[in-house]
DNA sequence: TTAGTTTGTCTATTGAATAAACTAAGTTTA
DNA sequence: TAAACTTAGTTTATTCAATAGACAAACTAA
């Protein structure tokens, strides 16, 4: 049955509004609020009135006065309740416990090698445990866990493959849900990524970008009109899997010349071992080696930015987005891959895509993963929320 | 400044249902309108009274009874006024009239070959002028015109760039609505075609496909919840210049191994005529000896059909969509392109993406190129109808 | 001190959806 | 065939949220 439009949605909607213009521009006075959205002043004045009532605002002090009376100036109440957000990597675990504005509250790094399954998902409710317990007092305490992690989840939170977790049908968001009693989210790491790197990181102005996560794998979080498009069924983004060479070499997946294969983390450490034979090289060996200014790690670096590039050109082809973000442990590699990477998309893309489009890099400083799987949760809190009553 | 939701909004959103509800299952009475939206009884007679008045809705006699009084039913009102769609190929104009729903009520072709720019332009001018004279009286007349072109299209309806037509920058849309004085639509030719699938062809019951317009190029129309994505500036689904093989032939766009030299009608008329060099065959020879069973252009037909599955690969990964529809000139071919696009996809996508996606070809009687301009210029007109006080 | 300004609240009004009573027009049953 | 029941559609009183505008509170400026 469709939407019916009444009164009581007309209330929701417009309540809505006037807490996510105290978001995303506070402090606001109840007169800002009434002249940016165009509502009555007395409508902004009983909505106002019960997000207070519900504690998701808070008034402060009078403002300043601009010739008349002094505005009491309204905030959004961060500490309402907190969220977690977890980043489930192939070898490592980060939790992090944040407030519904997203702030970084409490986090929790675990790194490990060749665990089970089920050792793995211990660590995880272990982590989750933790962060619960170390959450502040708050009016609505833990509203939500929000979990990204590598392979593909279908719409229901169901991790159905990660070949390099060596998992696959995982009931993952039934399964925390059971555990905790509170809502849990499960999405592709690629997915999380976008999200955080649209909400928190360099893509905060582009309503329409590609957030593309280039680890052992690559995956692509793809966010349209501001929303993130998880496909029909949830497995879009696997652009890792794009063919870029039909005559190239055999990849895991049973195709041939798929992206990953030239472009990842994965791609990097082979090409890089092959050549320094000796003892095998991390990615931080690689980072010390072209600071040092090794000459066949500087090449090696510039062709996985040529590399990248041809891939990112198939996906600006396809999408026209407004910005590219490359993030996850490649964005680590930026000051060689950049330059390279623009260098290419410039001489194969059209003018026309050229000049609109920004590619950016993550900071690897921020983990977009985990921030972007916690606002997930903390959005479908207050959606919820202001549906209630 | 942002929507606020009031009682007027709330009318013409409800208003809007009740139109659509009409629009897709009439006939329905006052009283299945209520049930099936959940709106008042009250409500519905007082909307649909409005609709009648303007012209947009029919009452008709009575229907059957199901023990009580007879409903009586209501129906569209398609002929309330009519839209014209052109299709503008590179080597033919095809210009259909519709009435709202779509039905085509007249409709003119041309053919021709290698004529300038100010020809064509005239020529496109005349096939309106005459469809325009050619509509049958209604109340609110033509109410607009759409038009699908090749080429690189933006938001605004200028054709910045049509290789095959040999033509830039040309403000289309602003041109057309100084002459015809009414609203006006000019999109990409796979935009179109994929809007006009969604709505009257095998995409109506999907609202995540992708159409892959295979003509002398290949370019894509992307629907994500039943709606067009066209991009940020309007320039998505350019996937024939999506490079499949990098180290391959070089593409008239600059780049390398661009999908389009291996799976367009382009490719499959080079490929056709360097093997039977004699005399120069079109698409249609191509078909009438595909159906003598002439071997080497049924390898030749095998050979573009898995080069077509390379590619659609690549966009399943990328999108996850429900459906993919080929469609253009190559549509054509389906009978002996289809078995081998199938079973090279099935071969190369992983099991998840294969139980969901149902692939299918255009049918090549119905033109919905413009079809699809003409329902997106009739779409427009009733939305800003129902705007309206 | 006085006039003007800005903030926020209060009150009467408007307008849309709704529930429920009502009329209209049929069918079913005794 | 009349009475009872059903269904369709209209009318009326009620509810509820937004609005306009009056008003009070608290400030600035002259």
């Amino acid at each position: 049955m469709p939407i019916t439009w009444n009164q009581q949605l007309v209330k929701k909607e417009n309540k809505s509004l006037v807490l996510s213009q105290i978001i995303n521009h506070a402090p606001l006075s109840r007169a800002d609020i009434a002249q940016r959205s165009g509502l009555n002043k007395g409508t902004v004045s009983s909505l106002v009135a019960e997000l207070i009532e519900e504690k998701l605002i808070n008034e402060s002090g009078p403002g300043e006065s601009s010739g008349g009376r002094r505005p009491v100036m309204l905030h959004f109440n961060h500490g309402a309740g907190h969220t977690i957000g977890i980043d489930l990597g192939v070898n490592y675990i980060l939790g992090v416990l944040t407030d519904l504005s997203g702030n970084i509250v409490v986090h929790k790094n675990e790194a490990y090698k060749n665990i089970s399954y089920a050792d793995t998902i211990s660590r995880v409710v272990n982590i989750i445990k933790f962060l619960i317990s170390a959450a502040p007092p708050s009016p609505y305490h833990i509203v939500g866990i929000g979990v990204g992690t590598p392979g593909i989840v279908d719409n229901k939170g169901t991790l159905l493959l990660a070949p390099n977790l060596g998992w696959h049908d995982i009931p993952f968001q039934t399964e925390l849900e059971k555990i905790f009693q509170i809502p849990v989210i499960v999405e592709n790491e690629a997915n999380t990524g976008a999200y955080g790197e649209k909400r928190f990181g360099v893509g905060q102005h582009a309503d329409n970008l590609i957030y593309i996560s280039a680890g052992i794998g690559i995956g692509a979080g793809i966010i349209i009109n501001g929303e993130l498009y998880s496909g029909f069924t949830g497995y879009s983004g696997e652009v890792g899997h794009m063919t870029i060479d039909r005559n190239g070499a055999k990849c895991t997946c049973g195709n041939k010349g798929c992206w990953e294969l030239y472009a990842s983390e994965q791609a990097l450490l082979s090409k890089a071992n092959t050549k320094n034979s000796p003892k095998e090289v991390g990615l931080d060996d690689i980072i010390s080696l072209a600071k040092e200014g090794n000459k066949e790690i500087l090449e090696t670096l510039a062709e996985i930015g040529e590399n990248l590039a041809v891939g990112i050109i198939n996906i600006i082809h396809a999408f026209n987005p407004e910005q590219i973000i490359i993030g996850n442990r490649l964005a680590s590699c930026k000051q060689w891959l950049e330059p390279k990477v623009k260098e290419v998309i410039q001489q194969y893309t059209s003018p026309f895509n050229q000049t609109d489009i920004r590619i950016d890099f993550s900071s690897p400083s921020m983990p977009v993963s985990a921030i972007g799987a916690a606002a997930f949760s903390a959005e479908a809190f207050l959606k919820a929320q202001l549906e209630i009553k």
